[in-house]
DNA sequence: TCGTGTTCATTGTACAATACAACTGTTGCA
DNA sequence: TGCAACAGTTGTATTGTACAATGAACACGA
């Protein structure tokens, strides 16, 4: 148990997160387009389900985008009738973004295909080990949260 | 222990795979400009270096691109020098792909930097989980291997 | 040996995603 | 009242991406 170990299992471990994000990567390429809808705009549409209501810079800062990169996302989902601009009506700064009904819609779809994939999966995990996989999910997930911003 | 908990646990288990990749993914955003060099760029010179030498049409299915986009990514990095595109010798419908020594250096950087900061993540896992994390995201990637491909 | 089909790569075209900078309109405060 | 701060949009440029068409090389059978 020397630092030669240690060297191997880091190698091991960064190996298997590449390969983990590449699946899911991939996964998320040929699940979306049947819905008729990008990647990025499925997180945008994800991300409005949650707030139900939102402004573009919040959006932005969700998403990790400039300001204008949203815009313009929210642009083409409004053309597509997935979103509704409105004017605010206490600061008319801001917009609120929110879901159409055709919104909710294709949002409900692909919630539901991905909880029938990841059903799948996580039941492909033999049953005595799911806990164990959750908790180390978990693990990673805040020890990565707290890694952030280098 | 009915289908509720089963239905809770599978949610959680999305949601922490989506802060996963998500994470990583701002990660790489962050770290690989850095480089001066595009993510895509980034897989593609990984992919050369594993490989040491390939076609563009094995490049592409290795990524999952295709070969037209391939033939373009490779063309921008011959021209930043990383790269190098030479006719196959013996079937000259090929070209060979290798990197140069510039491009060597920046994997050699990209991988060292990633290293440092896949140990530094691996170092904040408590020490008697580590093993049991390296063994759930085995588990993970088989799972999702054998899912793959819908 | 010659043609035809196959394979590999590139080019034409089009669009999505993205960022930065400049600009417009609105608000709040000194 | 006027200026600074803020929200959003638009101009511009780049990258990544795919599909279709094309060009070039090879392979194999008649």
């Amino acid at each position: 148990m020397t630092s030669n170990s240690l060297n191997g299992n880091v190698i091991q471990f960064r190996e298997l997160l590449r390969l983990l994000t590449r699946r899911l990567g991939v996964l998320d390429k040929s699940e979306l387009p049947c819905c008729g809808i990008t990647y990025s705009q499925c997180h945008t549409l994800v991300e409005i389900g949650r707030k139900k209501c939102l402004s573009i810079n919040e959006l932005a800062a969700l998403l990790g985008l400039d300001k204008s990169t949203m815009s313009r996302t929210v642009n083409t989902m409004v053309r597509n009738g997935l979103v509704a601009r409105e004017p605010h009506p206490e600061d008319r700064r801001y917009v609120k973004i929110s879901l159409t009904d055709a919104g909710n819609r294709v949002l409900a779809d692909i919630e539901s295909r991905m909880t029938d994939y990841y059903l799948n999966i996580y039941q492909s995990i033999p049953q005595d080990k799911r806990e164990q996989v959750l908790e180390s999910l978990e693990l990673l997930v805040h020890t990565i949260k707290s890694e952030c911003c280098c």
